[in-house]
RNA sequence: GGGCGCUUAGCUCAGCUGGCGAGAGCACCUCCCUUACAAGGAGGGGGUCGGGGGUUCGAGUCCCUCAGCGCCCACCA
C-alpha cells in the first residue's frame, strides 16, 4: 500500500487542507494564453452581497461548479470568475442603516468625509454626496464579499479568485456607461416624459420586469355621475374612488347598447361637479361592473392606454410621495361650489386615507349607490415594495427592447430559441415574457447607489433645463459621475447656473449593469485580448425567477452591442424548499445557514445533496440526503484505502486485464464512463452522480468481495496481475468520475497514489471498446454471491460462515459463465464445494457449516 | 384568460429515445462487531406508477381527456 494512505482515513479537515492546496497550487487559475476554442467561459451569477447567503444560492452554484470541473477535466481551460452584486437597493438600504447616512445627489463630493462613529437609530441621517455614498457602499460590501468568498471556497467552488468583479466597481461602471452611450448613439436609448409606474416609498420609477401582482382586499364602489341637461345619471363601479378628482372621462365598449346613445354626451363628477365626456373604446369590458368605467390620470395602466389613445386631458392629483397633491388639478369650470373645499379635505392624505374620506363624502351627497362590495383583486407592486404602485408622469430613460418594435421582438425570440436551455422547457418562460412585453425598458431610477447616467444637460439663460440636448461624457473619461464631474467644455463654477449645466440626477437600473456581466467579466472595457478569448461565453447558470430580468436583459444588450448571443447555453436551476415545503423565514426560526450545514455534514455531503436536485427541478432541503452524501464520501475513503492495499503494486494498465470477470468489470466500467459523459455533456450532473454512485456501491459490494482473494495472490500470478490491474483501472476511473461532485474527498484519495490534482486530470477515456457479451460474467457471479449472502442471512448466520456445499441451479448458458468465475465466487462466499445443476431459473441451495460451540 | 411543470412505496425522489418480473435513500423489521468501513454491513416487508380512455405484441414511459398541486405570462374599472 502506498505510504500516503492514512491509518484511519477521515473527512475532517479536508476542506481546509485541499482549499489551501488549490489556492497555493493555482489549480483553478485561468490560463489566458489559450485560444477561444479551448476555453469554456461561465457567466457566474454575481450574488447580492447585502446580507447573508442562504441554502438556495448555494444550491445553484454547486451545480455550476460540477459543470466547470467536468469541462476542466475534458481539457477545456475554464474561465470561471466570480462577481459581487453590490449595486442597487438592497445595498443602499443597508448602508443607510449601518452608517446613518442619506444620499443627497445635490451635494458635492467630500474626499475627507468620515461617517458617524456609531449612529443611533434616532439620530437624523447625515446627508452625503453620491460619490461619498457609493464609497460607503463599497466599504461595507467589501466585508460581505470576503465572507462570501470564504463560504464559496469552503463549498469548493473552483472559481479563479483572481477573477472577481463588482457591479458597482469602476470597470462595471465604465462598461455600463459605455454601453449606454452606444445605445444612445444608435438610437436604442431615448428619454421620454410619460406616465410611469412609481413606488411611493422608494420614490422611484420601476420597470415592467420588476412588477409583481399581489392579491389585496379592495371594494367595488358604485358611484353616480350626474347627467347634464336632464340626461340620466350614469353609475360606474370603481375600486379607486379616491381618484375621482382625477377623472377625465367615462368609457364604455362601442358595441354596448346600454351606452350607445350616450357617447359624445357629458356628465359631471360627483363631489366635484367637473364635466367629463362619455367615450367609446374597445378595451372597456361590458361584463365588468356596470360596463362603464371612469378614466383617471392615473389609476392603472389601462387608464394610461385610454388617456393616450383617446387623447384625454391630464388631471394629476397623486404626488410622488404617495399623498394627494395640495392643490386640485385644472378642472375647468365646476358646477359644484363646494368642489374646492371637498378636495381640501383629502389633500395631503395617502391614497388609503383619501379613499375612506371620499367614500364618506359620497355617502353624504347620496352619490354612493348601494353598499360597497368587498373583493380581492390583483394589484401591481414593485417586487421589493410594500404599497401598491401609483402612476405618475416623469421624465425617464428607456432602452428599446422590442415592445414597440415587432422586428426586434421577433429577432430576440429567435435568438432565445437558438440558445440551448437546460432544461429545455425553461425557454417557455423567456418566450412568454418577450411576447408579453408592453413597454420599453425603463432604465433610470431616482436612486443613488448605482451607475449614474454619463451625461449633463445645458441650462438656458433663464435656468430651464434643456433635456433634448444632453452633453455626453467622452469615452476616455468613463466612468463619470455627473454630480461631481464637470462636462466637457464647462467649468465646475457653471454647475446649476443659468447658461451652465446640470448633471443627470438618476442612476441606472441595477439590471442595466447586470445585463453586461458577460462584457464586464471578459474585459470588454479594457482588455480586448481577454475579451477575444472568452466572449461570447459558453454558459449562463441562473435561477428561473430572473429569466425576464437578467437573462432577457443580457441577451438584449448583447444583441444590440455585438449582434450575437452572449452565451451558447443556459442552465436554469430549481428552487429550494424547506423540508416541510414551507417558506423559510427568519421569524419562524427554521432558516438553515449554509456554514452550519457545511460544518455539520462536510462540503462534499452538502454538494451531494445539491447535485441530487435535477436540473431545473425544485428540491427540498434534505439533511437525510446530506447524510447519504457523507456516507458515500466515507465509503470512498475506505474503499480506496482497501483497494490500494489489495492491489499492491498493480498498475492501471488495461492490457493486463485478462480474467473473464475482470474483463466484464472493465466492460461495465466503459459503459458507465460513456453514460456519465453523456449525462454531463447534456448538463445533467444529477444523472451523472446517480450512475457513478450506483456503480460504485456494486463495485464495493460485489466486485471487491469477488476478487480480493485472487488479488492477494491466492491463485495464479497472471490471475493476481489481472485483478490488480482491474482494481487500479476502476479506482482511477471512479476517482475521476466523482471528482466534479465530491472535490474534497476525491482530491484526498487521489493524492494517496497519484501525482498532481485529480481536478486537472483528464476525464476517463470514453473510447474504450464495450464487449457487451463479456459483461454477463459479472452479473451472474454477483447474483450467485448475493443468493449465498441471503441464505446466510435467512439462517441468521454470520456472513463469515463457511458453506460446506453450495448447489447452484441455473440455465446452461449462465452456468457456463459462472464457471469462468467459480474460484472467485467460492472464495468470496467461503464455499468449500460448489456444485451446479442445469435448471430454468436461478436457485441456490447451501449447506452451512454447523455453528461453533 | 393563455402557457409550462409536477402527480411513482409512510417521506424525499430516480426511472433518458416504450421491454419493468417497478427502483434508490430515509423511516420500519430481522440478522451480523466479516482483519476497508458500527455516524457501519447483509437481508426483508411495503406501490392497482393521480382517474378514465386510446395506440402497441408490450405503456410508469407515447396520444387524448379529467382532476389536484406549483410556477410563468396577460391592458386585473
Amino acid at each position: 500500500m502506498p505510504a500516503a494512505v492514512p491509518e484511519k482515513p477521515t473527512l475532517d479537515g479536508l476542506e481546509a487542507k485541499w482549499g489551501g492546496a488549490w489556492d497555493t497550487e493555482g489549480t483553478y487559475r485561468f490560463d489566458r494564453t489559450k485560444p477561444r476554442a479551448e476555453v469554456y467561459a461561465i457567466d457566474t451569477p454575481p450574488p447580492t452581497v447585502s446580507g447573508s447567503l442562504h441554502m438556495g444560492s448555494l444550491f445553484g452554484y454547486v451545480h455550476t461548479d460540477a459543470i466547470a470541473r467536468y469541462r476542466r477535466m475534458r481539457g477545456f481551460e475554464v474561465f470561471y470568475p466570480m462577481g459581487w452584486d453590490d449595486n442597487g437597493l438592497p445595498t443602499e438600504r443597508r448602508v443607510q442603516n449601518y452608517f446613518g447616512v442619506q444620499c443627497d445627489p445635490s451635494l458635492h463630493y467630500d474626499p475627507d468625509f468620515v461617517p458617524p462613529e456609531r449612529p443611533g437609530k434616532k439620530d437624523p441621517p447625515v446627508h452625503v454626496a453620491r460619490q461619498n455614498f457609493v464609497e460607503l457602499c463599497l466599504r461595507l460590501t467589501r466585508e460581505d464579499e470576503q465572507a462570501f468568498e470564504q463560504l464559496w471556497r469552503h463549498v469548493g467552488l473552483s472559481v479563479d479568485w483572481d477573477l472577481t468583479y463588482t457591479t458597482i466597481g469602476p470597470d462595471a461602471q465604465r462598461a455600463s456607461q459605455r454601453a449606454f452611450l452606444a445605445n444612445l448613439e444608435r438610437g436604442e436609448a431615448y428619454q421620454s416624459e410619460a406616465p410611469t409606474l412609481w413606488d411611493v416609498d422608494f420614490r422611484t420609477a420601476v420597470a415592467q420586469a420588476e412588477l409583481e401582482d399581489r392579491e389585496v382586499a379592495g371594494a367595488y364602489h358604485a358611484v353616480s355621475f350626474h347627467g347634464v341637461d336632464g340626461g340620466d345619471d350614469v353609475v360606474i363601479e370603481t375600486t379607486r374612488p379616491e381618484l375621482l378628482a382625477a377623472c377625465v372621462a367615462l368609457v364604455a365598449h362601442p358595441d354596448d347598447e346600454r351606452y350607445a346613445d350616450r357617447f359624445g354626451q357629458t356628465v359631471t363628477t360627483p363631489l366635484f361637479g367637473v364635466s367629463v365626456p362619455i367615450v367609446p373604446h374597445h378595451l372597456a369590458d361590458p361584463e365588468k361592473g356596470s360596463g362603464i368605467a371612469m378614466v383617471c390620470t392615473f389609476g392603472d395602466t389601462t387608464d394610461v392606454v385610454w388617456w393616450r389613445e383617446l387623447q384625454l386631458p391630464t388631471r394629476n392629483i397623486m404626488g410622488r410621495d404617495g399623498r394627494l397633491l395640495a392643490d386640485p388639478p385644472e378642472w375647468g369650470p365646476s358646477v359644484d361650489p363646494a368642489a374646492a373645499d371637498r378636495y381640501a379635505e383629502v389633500a395631503g392624505k395617502t391614497a388609503k386615507q383619501a379613499q375612506r374620506r371620499i367614500v364618506e363624502l359620497l355617502v353624504e351627497t347620496g352619490d354612493l349607490v348601494g353598499e360597497s362590495k368587498p373583493i380581492t383583486h390583483a394589484v401591481k407592486f414593485y417586487e421589493k415594495g410594500d404599497r401598491p404602485l401609483e402612476i405618475v408622469t416623469s421624465r425617464q430613460w428607456y432602452i428599446r427592447n422590442g415592445a414597440h418594435d415587432p422586428g426586434l421582438r421577433a429577432d430576440l425570440l429567435d435568438r432565445g430559441r437558438r440558445l440551448e436551455w437546460h432544461p429545455p422547457h425553461m425557454f417557455g418562460r423567456f418566450e412568454s415574457w418577450v411576447e408579453g412585453l408592453n413597454s420599453d425598458w425603463l432604465v433610470s431610477r431616482q436612486r443613488f447607489s448605482g451607475v449614474p447616467f454619463p451625461l449633463w444637460y445645458p441650462l438656458g439663460d433663464d435656468g430651464t433645463v434643456d433635456h433634448d440636448a444632453p452633453i455626453l461624457a467622452d469615452d476616455a473619461s468613463l466612468p463619470v459621475d455627473p454630480s461631481s464631474d464637470t462636462p466637457p467644455g464647462f467649468t465646475e463654477a457653471q454647475r446649476d447656473q443659468p447658461g451652465g449645466f446640470v448633471g443627470d440626477p438618476d442612476v441606472m437600473d441595477t439590471w442595466a449593469t447586470s445585463s453586461l456581466t458577460p462584457q464586464i467579466a471578459t474585459g470588454w472595457v479594457d482588455d480586448p485580448d481577454l475579451f477575444g478569448r472568452t466572449f461570447p461565453m459558453d454558459l449562463r447558470p441562473q435561477g428561473p425567477e430572473i429569466i425576464r430580468t437578467w437573462l432577457f436583459a443580457t441577451l438584449l444588450r448583447s444583441t444590440l452591442e455585438h449582434g450575437e448571443l452572449p452565451w451558447t447555453h443556459t442552465a436554469i436551476n430549481g428552487w429550494i424548499l424547506d423540508p416541510d415545503r414551507k417558506k423559510m423565514s427568519k421569524s419562524k426560526g427554521n432558516v438553515v445557514t449554509p456554514i452550519s450545514v457545511l460544518e455539520q455534514f462536510g462540503s462534499d455531503a452538502v454538494r451531494y445533496w445539491a447535485l441530487n436536485g435535477r436540473p431545473g427541478v425544485d428540491t427540498a432541503l434534505d439533511e437525510g440526503q446530506m447524510k447519504v452524501g457523507r456516507r458515500l464520501s466515507i465509503k470512498l475513503l475506505n474503499a480506496s484505502k482497501f483497494v490500494l492495499g489489495v492491489m499492491g503494486d498493480g498498475t492501471a494498465d488495461p492490457a493486463l486485464i485478462a480474467t473473464p470477470i475482470d474483463r466484464a468489470l472493465h466492460a461495465e466500467l466503459a459503459v458507465l464512463v460513456a453514460d456519465v459523459t453523456d449525462a454531463l455533456e447534456g448538463y445533467d450532473y444529477a444523472r451523472a452522480l446517480d450512475r457513478t454512485e450506483r456503480f460504485f456501491w456494486g463495485f464495493c459490494d460485489d466486485y471487491l468481495e469477488i476478487v480480493k482473494h485472487r488479488a492477494y495472490g491466492g491463485a495464479t500470478p497472471e490471475g493476481a496481475a489481472s485483478a490488480r490491474a482491474t482494481l487500479a483501472v476502476a479506482l482511477d476511473a471512479l476517482h475521476r468520475l466523482f471528482a466534479p461532485h465530491l472535490p474534497f474527498v476525491t482530491a484526498e484519495v487521489w493524492s494517496w497514489w497519484r501525482q498532481g490534482s485529480v481536478h486537472r486530470a483528464p476525464w476517463p477515456d470514453t473510447s474504450a471498446k464495450i464487449a457487451a457479451d463479456e459483461r454477463d460474467v459479472y452479473h451472474v457471479a454477483a447474483g450467485v454471491l448475493g443468493a449465498v449472502r441471503k441464505a446466510k442471512s435467512d439462517a441468521k448466520r454470520s456472513l463469515r460462515t463457511d458453506v460446506v456445499r453450495a448447489t447452484i441451479r441455473d440455465t446452461e448458458e449462465r452456468l457456463a459463465l459462472l464457471a469462468l468465475a467459480a474460484d472467485d465466487v467460492s472464495a468470496a462466499g467461503r464455499i468449500e464445494k460448489l456444485e451446479t445443476e442445469v435448471s430454468t431459473e436461478l436457485r441456490v441451495d447451501v449447506e452451512l457449516a454447523p455453528p461453533e460451540a
